[in-house]
DNA sequence: ATGAAAGCGCTAACAA
DNA sequence: TTGTTAGCGCTTTCAT
C-alpha cells in the first residue's frame, strides 16, 4: 500500500522531448525490449512485469513513435484521400463515409485537396514519402506522368472519375445511364428543346454524362438543332451561373434544362432565382445530385440522386480488405452504383407560354 | 552521346520494395551521404555529381522515406484537423481553407472526424504517435483527461469551440454578439414572441449563443414568458426538425424564430416546407450560418453570416507561423471575427394573422 | 521470462 | 568535394 502523493499527478510532460521506450524502460528498471513486449501484450512477459511497465508508461505519458515503427516494417495506418473540393456536398459525403470507414478499421485519413495535376502530383508524392498504406483518389482530368508512375508503387483506388492509364480499381456512378434517365423523363413529358449544362469532357464523368444526354436524344429522334450542350469546368464557381444566364437570356429558349454537375445544379437554382423564372411553367429543370436543399427548393427539384454514401462505404471496405490481404490482383475491379430519378415539382409538360 | 534505348522507360518500380537512398547510391556509384546531399542541393556537392545522382534517383523512382527523416529529428509536415462533421458547410469551409493554407506552406492535412470524446482521444493519440507537427481542433464538449494531457505535448489551436482547460490559443466567432444581433433585429421589427432553437450549452458556442439570445431579451425588456428556448445536440440530424415541428404545431405559436446552428437552420427550412408555413407572414425567421442556398430560399433567408473562411485562413497562417517559430508562448492567444446580419425576405413585422 | 544487439533509412558531425 | 560513422526509437532474432 503505497501513498500516491509525491510524483503522481502533475502536468504529464513538459513538451520538451518525447518520452521514448527507453525512458519507460529505465523507469520500470527493465530493458527496452521488455517494454516493447509488455506494451504489445506479448504472452512471454509475466503479468507482474506487464503492469509495472504499463504503469510507468502511463505515468510518463509515453506514446509510441509511429515513424520508428514504420521503419521497422510495420505497415502504416495512414491512407490518403485526394479530392478536388470538400465544399461540394458530393465530395464531403465521400470524405465523411471514408473517414468513418477508415476510423472503424484503425486507419487514419489524410485529406489532400487538389484541382490541378501539379498539386495532385505533389500530394501523391508526399503520401508515398510518408509510406501511406494506400490512397483513394478522385483523379484530375490528366494526371501527370509522375503521378501515374508513383501510384504504381502504392495500393490505390479511383473514385467517380476513371483514368484508365492509372490501371487500378474504380468505384463510381453509372453516369451515362444517370443523365439518360433524366433526359428521357423530360422527353416523355413532351420536351424537345432541351439544354444540357455540364462538365467538360476531359474526364470520364463529363464524357459519360454527355453521352447519356446524346443517347436519349438519339433514341427518341429529337432534332439536334433544337437542343443545346454547354460545357465548362466542373468545379468552377462561375461557369455554371454564366452559362445558364447566357442560355436563358438568349434568343432561342429551351423548354427544359438538365445539369450535369452538383455545382452547376446549385448555380442553376441561383440563376433561376435571379432571373425570376418559374418552374416548371417557364422551364422544366432536372438537377444532378441530391443535396438536402433540393427537396424543399420551391415545389421540389426533380433530381438525379446517387447513393454516394453507400458507394464510398463500399469502396472503403473493399479497399481496406484489399490492403490487408495485399493481393495485387483485382487491379481491374470496377463497381458502379446506379442513380435514380426523383421526380418532384420542377418538371412538367412544356407550357404554351414557352417561346422559341 | 549515349543512346537511351535499353533500360530507360519501363514501369518504374515493381511495387516490391521501396527504393532507398542506398540503392540510388549504388546506381550512381557514390555514398549514401552524397546522395542525401545531392538531393538536398547541398552546395558542397559538384554539379557533375548532383546530376548523376538525380538522374539515378529519377530512374529508380526514388522517394525519400519520411519516417526515416522524422527519426532524424526533421519536423513532420503533417498537421491534424479534428472536426465533428465535414458534411456541414461550416466545417467543410474550414477544412478547405486550412487544407489550402497548409498545402501552400508545405504541410499536409490529416482529417479526423470525431463526435464523441472517445474517438477524439483515439485520434489525438494517433496524431501524436505520428509525431504530427500540430493539430487544429474543434474540440468535443468534454475532452477526455487523456486528450487534454496529450495535447499538452503538441502545438495545437482550438477553432470555434473553446475549452479553457485545454489551455491553448483559440480562433472563433463572436457567438454572443452574433445571436444578439439577430434577436435585436427581430425585436426592432416588433416581435416579442421569439423562439430560439439552438445547440446545448455543454460547449462554449452553445452557451455564448444562448447568452446572446437572453441578453437581447433582457435589454429590450421582453417578457420571459413569451419566449422559448429549445436546445439539443448541435450535430444531430433529427433534433432540429423535431424541435421545430413541435414548436410550430404547439398551442402557443411564436411570431419569430431564430436558430443557433447551421444544421438546425437547414432543418428549419425543411420543416417550414413541410408545414407549409409562409415567411414572414406566418413566421419571421433568422437563420444561423450562410450556406449558399440561403440566399435563394423563397425570398431569401435573413441570416447571420460569419467570415468562416477568413477565420480559418487566419488561423492556419498564425498556427503555421507559430509552429515554425516554435515559441511556446501565446498560449492564451484569442481571436474572434464578428458575424454580420444579412437581412433578406424572411423577416418582417409580426402580422395580425399570427395567433397565440 | 528477460536482455543484448542488430538494423530499418536517413542526416549530420567528423574525417579525409 | 566526398566518404565514414553514429545514432534517431523501435521490433525482432538470438542468447541467456
Amino acid at each position: 500500500m503505497e501513498k500516491e502523493d509525491g510524483t503522481g499527478s502533475r502536468q504529464i510532460s513538459q513538451k520538451s522531448k518525447m518520452v521514448t521506450a527507453r525512458d519507460v524502460a529505465e523507469a520500470a528498471s527493465v530493458s527496452v525490449s521488455t517494454v516493447g513486449r509488455a506494451l504489445a501484450n506479448d504472452p512471454r512477459i509475466s503479468n507482474q512485469t506487464k503492469s509495472v511497465v504499463k504503469e510507468a508508461a502511463a505515468k510518463l505519458g509515453y506514446v509510441e513513435s509511429l515513424p520508428a515503427r514504420l521503419m521497422r516494417g510495420v505497415r502504416s495506418n495512414l491512407v490518403g484521400l485526394m479530392l478536388p473540393d470538400v465544399r461540394n456536398h458530393f465530395y464531403a459525403t465521400i470524405a465523411e463515409a471514408l473517414s468513418d470507414c477508415c476510423s472503424a478499421n484503425g486507419y487514419q485519413l489524410a485529406l489532400s485537396l487538389a484541382n490541378d495535376s501539379e498539386t495532385e502530383a505533389r500530394h501523391v508524392k508526399e503520401l508515398i514519402s510518408a509510406r501511406a498504406a494506400g490512397v483513394f483518389i478522385v483523379p484530375s482530368s490528366a494526371p501527370t506522368r509522375e503521378t501515374r508512375d508513383l501510384l504504381q508503387n502504392i495500393p490505390h483506388v479511383q473514385l467517380l472519375r476513371k483514368v484508365p492509364s492509372l490501371n487500378s480499381a474504380w468505384f463510381g456512378i453509372n453516369d451515362e445511364v444517370c443523365i439518360y434517365q433524366g433526359v428521357r423523363h423530360l422527353i416523355e413529358l413532351g420536351h424537345t428543346k432541351i439544354a444540357y449544362v455540364g462538365g467538360t469532357t476531359d474526364n470520364s464523368t463529363g464524357r459519360d454524362r454527355l453521352a447519356g444526354f446524346r443517347r436519349a436524344l438519339k433514341e427518341f429522334d429529337i432534332n439536334n438543332s433544337e437542343t443545346r450542350e454547354l460545357l465548362g469546368p466542373p468545379s468552377s464557381a462561375s461557369f455554371g451561373a454564366e452559362a445558364i444566364i447566357d442560355l436563358l437570356t438568349g434568343e432561342t429558349l429551351p423548354t427544359a434544362l438538365i445539369t450535369g454537375t452538383v455545382r452547376i445544379t446549385q448555380a442553376m437554382l441561383e440563376s433561376l432565382h435571379h432571373l425570376k423564372m418559374s418552374t416548371p411553367d417557364d422551364l422544366s429543370v432536372v438537377g444532378f445530385g441530391d443535396a438536402p436543399e433540393f427537396e424543399w427548393w420551391r415545389s421540389g427539384l426533380t433530381t438525379l440522386r446517387m447513393p454516394i454514401q453507400d458507394l464510398a462505404t463500399m469502396c472503403g471496405l473493399w479497399f481496406i480488405h484489399q490492403i490487408e490481404a495485399k493481393k495485387s490482383s483485382d487491379k481491374g475491379y470496377q463497381s458502379t452504383v446506379p442513380a435514380s430519378l426523383i421526380v418532384r415539382g420542377s418538371t412538367g409538360s412544356p407550357s404554351k407560354r414557352s417561346s422559341y
